[in-house]
RNA sequence: GCGGACGUAGCUCAGCAGGUAGAGCGUCGGGUUGUGGUCCCGAAUGUCGUGGGUUCGAGCCCCAUCGUUCGCCCCA
């Protein structure tokens, strides 16, 4: 019986077209973080499952973890998220960092779930936190950072909105109209977090069966306010409304103004204790939150560190790849290979002289070794996504000079390798 | 974990009321001597996801299983 040569479950092969496109996308995020000055950071993919069991039961960790048992007997787990490795790694030096700290990196992550649009498996994420800034300047550093991500990709500020909201004002509130009670506010925040996705009166009479009746009609209306301006008196001078109002006009200075106020926003119930944030595609084709974050000051004191300001957000691969798609700015995807060399008359010690120079003077260069025609040379360059052949046979060996063929244009040159290289070099640019 | 849809050549799919499979694209070769993406000619390729059942006979019906996909749960 053969073997299956599916990858496995929810995970992905990156053939070399599809590891190109995440290469573009990683570069990508990488440059813009690096231009503010984060410093990339990493740790084991394996982590003691006891670091996730914080938000919840051990129970539920296991099933939606990868998570076993080593052959010594320790419980570990692959990480299915980064902030509690990151908070981990903060507190275990906490006195010694230079704070702020500006980290980022790219893990790859893994969570036991079925499959479905937009959520594998298996993904990368970028982590971008900031660590040590009680002021909501970190707030808007971040947000700033998560856009101009946005906008390396060549988006435009049209195609998605930046929605906020407070867990301390929501809190506040739910406090005021539901319960003191964790037990009783939790069915309502988890209802509070499917607003969006259900209509109007479905969601008032979800609600009206966890508060009482009169309370739900006014606890509906103040969820509905269209922007933070709007709420009653008692909440408008609330201190969390107020940062949001400030946080909103210090983005607004930097140029990002597509923000929208969203009393619904939850970004599920764990360790956010302030500001959050979460990017949404508008186009209708993918109207979905693509990624986000916020302020998580609790988490670093788990580990018997004092506890650090923090507030960060993470960005998969696979729902930005899905934002890419639907609007168009993937790049055409291009080889790394600068040019192929076709043999006329096979190879000899002089194509390997002319291809090892080529690289000596840094050109990344394959020489088609099949022993085919010219033609099919040409198609296979193609078909790798190469934009030029250059041909030897004797007679460019002899004086040499080569013909080089530019694909994408058809135009052909015949000159040294020295130019040869130059062009090849001033290709790579654009 | 729950529910729906789907699973036929490398890819996209067709296959009419059950009688042991086709198209387009792609691949490979050719259209004379060192050149692609157009055109023409020719060729190869499938245990019809897998296992079992019904039937004289199943790609087509039934069951199971695996996988894909959409949604739910959950969201890191």
């Amino acid at each position: 019986m053969a073997l299956p040569t599916q990858p496995y479950k929810g995970a992905r092969d990156f053939y070399p077209a599809d590891k190109r496109a995440q290469k573009y996308m990683f570069n990508t995020m990488r440059s813009v973080v690096e231009r503010y000055g984060y410093e990339e950071y990493d740790a084991p993919i394996i982590e003691p499952l006891e670091l996730y069991l914080s938000k919840s039961s051990e129970e539920i960790v296991t099933e939606q973890t990868y998570s076993f048992e080593d052959r010594g007997g320790r419980k570990v787990t692959i990480r299915p998220e980064m902030t509690p490795t990151v908070s981990r790694m903060v507190a275990a030096k906490r006195q010694e960092l230079a704070y702020p700290l500006r980290w980022y990196s790219i893990p790859n992550l893994w969570r036991y779930e079925r499959p479905q649009r937009g959520r594998l498996r298996e993904h990368w994420q970028l982590n971008v936190d900031i660590f040590g800034v009680e002021a909501l300047t970190a707030e808007m550093e971040i947000i700033f950072v998560a856009d101009a991500i946005m906008k390396a990709y060549g988006a435009t500020p049209d195609m998605y909105a930046i929605r906020l909201n407070s867990r301390k004002l929501i809190n506040a509130i739910l406090h005021d109209y539901v319960s003191e009670d964790v037990d009783k506010v939790l069915p309502v925040i988890r209802l509070i977090d499917h607003k969006a996705k259900m209509p109007h009166d479905e969601f008032f009479a979800a609600l009206s069966k966890l508060v009482d009746s009169e309370k739900a009609k006014e606890l509906h209306e103040l969820l509905s306010v269209q922007s933070f301006d709007d709420l009653p008196e008692k909440y408008g001078k609330h201190a969390s409304v107020q940062e949001l109002m400030e946080l909103k006009k210090l983005l607004a200075v930097g140029g990002v103004t597509n923000i929208v106020d969203d009393l619904s926003l939850m970004r599920g119930f764990d360790y956010y204790t302030d500001i959050v944030f979460e990017v949404f595609d508008t186009n209708p084709e993918n109207n979905r939150s693509m990624f986000g974050g916020g302020r998580y000051d609790g988490l670093v004191g788990l580990f018997g560190a004092e506890s650090v300001a923090s507030v960060g957000f993470g960005m998969g691969d696979v729902t930005l790849q899905d934002f890419l798609d639907v609007h168009s700015l993937l790049p055409a995807s291009r080889s790394e290979t600068d040019a192929y060399i076709a043999l006329v008359d096979g190879l000899s010690p002089g194509v390997q002289k002319a291809a090892s120079d080529l690289r000596k003077m840094s050109l990344n260069v394959a020489v088609d070794l099949s022993g085919r025609s010219i033609d099919k040379q040409i198609k296979t360059a193609v078909k790798k996504g190469i934009n030029y052949v250059i041909f030897i046979g004797a007679k460019e060996l002899a004086d040499e000079q080569f013909t080089l063929k530019n694909l994408e244009t058809g135009k052909e040159e015949k000159t040294d390798l020295k130019s040869i290289a130059t062009i090849l070099k001033d290709s790579r640019q654009q």
